[in-house]
DNA sequence: CGGGACTTTGAAACCCTTCAATGCCAGTGG
DNA sequence: CCACTGGCATTGAAGGGTTTCAAAGTCCCG
């Protein structure tokens, strides 16, 4: 089903590997290399769980290389999207001592670093830094929901479809990209964005048709107008 | 424009007030009178801002009193309300040192405790309570939002308004209470769910006629049929 | 090359938005 | 005391967007 491997120094990866953001004095570059030797890499199949909804929150977790969805399904049968995570986003939050949502990984080769929780807490505990990093990893995520948020707000569904693709382009480059790889289908991009696949199509088209995308294949995106994405 | 008043021991109100939760091992009560002293409470009038968006952002709040609504105006001049405070909801948090959206209090006699950030910030990093309860606050905002796009994810208005109704009934009680007392407007319940005023007045008309809850005047809501509510 | 999943397109029904008007209530001033 | 005003809430009707159902087209992988 998975594979699984050790943490080893030459695949080093960290809870977090970036500055001190959101404090008026920056301070210096915080690697938390002390944290990885308690990661456990694994490697998950497509559509694979990596744990479900009200399951025991035992550790957090940080996407190293593809796509995770965390999802909930109704009673209907309808399925919700809540958050997605690409490459270095963490997740795995609980307030309750168990996972609100199932997290999956999207395509075949999605790695995840497992961080167990007590062990990361307790280290937090009597180190400063690593409570500060925790910190500043539950800000990207809050800030990250207030995103997706925003985009749910939207009226329309090429709206939605358009403040996607530019969420989508901002987080998977560091500049801003005109080309983008959407890392997940058009069913999951429904499921994301709370319209049916066939309104994500449309919208698509309809981007396409206004020539402000230009579609190569159904997974590269290129963005001629970026001002006409933004306001809709 | 509003009354302050530097914090006083009979007054006493605490950053975060309840058990460690999401870790195993249950802690005992933490209790942070230490940050009450930083705190500083005032009272703000009906509409009035906290702070405003791209405001850097130095201070945590906690609601003591009323309410409190996260916004952002488009550009079209469209509102939309990405968070709703209620009693003892912590917000403020920022991960690129300013904030991202206003903050404005909802009804006249909202009272909310500030809490500088860098004293807090530097509080936690030598004393891991502090440390440990800022992120059980972080824990829950995350858990919020999450709710909030839950309900935004839902189909038809009625599903969101029914969702809103429960997520005020369950957060304005400890306990699964009945009656629920609407700290908001029509107005700001159409920005909050992202449909119209019209619409959110004939969801809950609707809901009434199908005898799921009843109204007593504009405000005050009994829900009768809380299975319904749930399934929309 | 075939099967299955994914994507796109079409048409009808439904829901929501928009525009418009009325009703309601509290506060204010005549 | 009453009329008046402004903000909020409700209701109606028309138009437009989205969902749903249906079908065809496309892509990928075994």
């Amino acid at each position: 089903m998975y594979t699984q491997s050790t943490h080893t120094p030459s695949t080093a990866t960290r809870l977090q590997d970036r500055n001190w953001q959101g404090s008026a004095r920056p301070p210096p570059e915080v690697r938390l290399r002390s944290l990885d030797s308690f990661s456990t890499t694994k490697t998950y199949c497509r559509n694979q769980e990596i744990y479900g909804q009200e399951q025991p929150a035992e550790a957090f977790y940080k996407v190293l290389s593809g796509t995770v969805r965390l999802c909930i399904t109704r009673v209907d049968g309808r399925r919700q999207i809540i958050d997605l995570l690409l490459p270095d986003d963490v997740f795995g939050f609980a307030s309750r001592g168990e996972y609100d949502y199932s997290a999956e990984a999207v395509e075949t080769n999605t790695r995840i670093a497992a961080y167990p929780r007590r062990r990361i807490e307790a280290l937090a505990e009597g180190d400063p830094q690593v409570a500060r990093v925790l910190h500043e990893i539950m800000c990207r995520c809050v800030s990250r929901l207030q995103s997706q948020l925003r985009i749910l707000g939207r009226i329309t569904a090429r709206e939605k479809v358009g403040s996607f693709l530019l969420e989508m382009a901002d987080r998977l480059s560091d500049k801003p990209a005109r080309k983008v790889i959407l890392p997940i289908s058009r069913y999951d991009i429904a499921d994301y964005l709370a319209i049916s696949v066939e309104t994500v199509s449309r919208s698509l088209t309809d981007l396409k048709q206004r020539g402000v995308i230009a579609l190569v294949g159904t997974r590269r995106v290129k963005i001629i107008d970026r001002h006409a994405l933004e306001d809709g």
